[in-house]
DNA sequence: CCGCATCCTTACCGATACTG
DNA sequence: CAGTATCGGTAAGGATGCGG
């Protein structure tokens, strides 16, 4: 079985899942990040703002299980650790910025529809306001 | 300011939430579905498997609010709902496929790197178990 | 410095029932 | 057919404290 195969709308495609895993808030942004080079833990804290040291260990351990970054723990006291991509967490990677950038050229668009839309809303509720025999 | 000057790595920037609710389970499949012509609310049920109805008509709602898809309801009894992509939907639609292509794709590696990964760690606890004292 | 463990709160999601 | 409303379970996530 080839990957032709497969298809991301099958409750159980073993694709599904991995689309869940990329679709979440921060792997995104990690391997944004990661792709410019290697860094260590606090770092990636530092740089992606609204992470807690929590989330930021379980994304990191899950994105190595995936083999998508590399953890390599140096003997140092205290400690010190360092990601890195790896080729196939870069593939991702190229394939994920397009969509970071889009985010950020369509912002404006998106936050006037979304303004737009709720004025809409609140306008039909003053009718419905206005004229209660309606309903 | 233009779009040059956002980053969806500072906490508060919109790019962030405009980010976060392009990567949900959902947006991407249904995105993909609705680039290929217009569709009806149960047909989009029935061809993304596992959503439930609550959470369909959630996303779409919140799709049509951002303006990447429209809703029209034809006056038919009953009432017959299409929803179709925006051409700013089919821009993202455009930017994410790679992504569901990446995932069908990749998942093998993946899967592989999962399995050795596990087998790892049940490694690591049995010579905890065996020598406990190293700990 | 880099985490893991725990507690606790919240947001999500499925199931169910009901409307136009 | 295309939803909305409500309820209850579950899992994600923040806060805090501890350990290698």
């Amino acid at each position: 079985m080839n990957h032709m195969d497969w298809n991301a709308y099958a409750a159980l495609c073993p694709t599904r899942q991995a689309l869940d895993r990329i679709a979440d808030k921060w792997t995104v942004l990690i391997l944004g990040l990661l792709c410019d080079g290697p860094m260590r833990f606090n770092a990636i804290r530092r740089r992606v703002e609204g992470i807690s040291q929590k989330v930021l260990s379980q994304t990191l351990k899950s994105l190595e299980r995936d083999g998508l970054v590399v953890r390599t723990a140096y003997p140092t006291v205290p400690v010190t650790v360092e990601y890195a991509i790896t080729p196939i967490g870069a593939s991702l990677a190229d394939t994920v910025t397009p969509l970071r950038r889009w985010a950020e050229e369509n912002i404006e668009s998106i936050l006037r529809a979304r303004r737009a839309y709720d004025q809409a809303e609140v306008q039909m509720a003053d009718a419905a306001f206005n004229s209660p025999i309606q309903r």
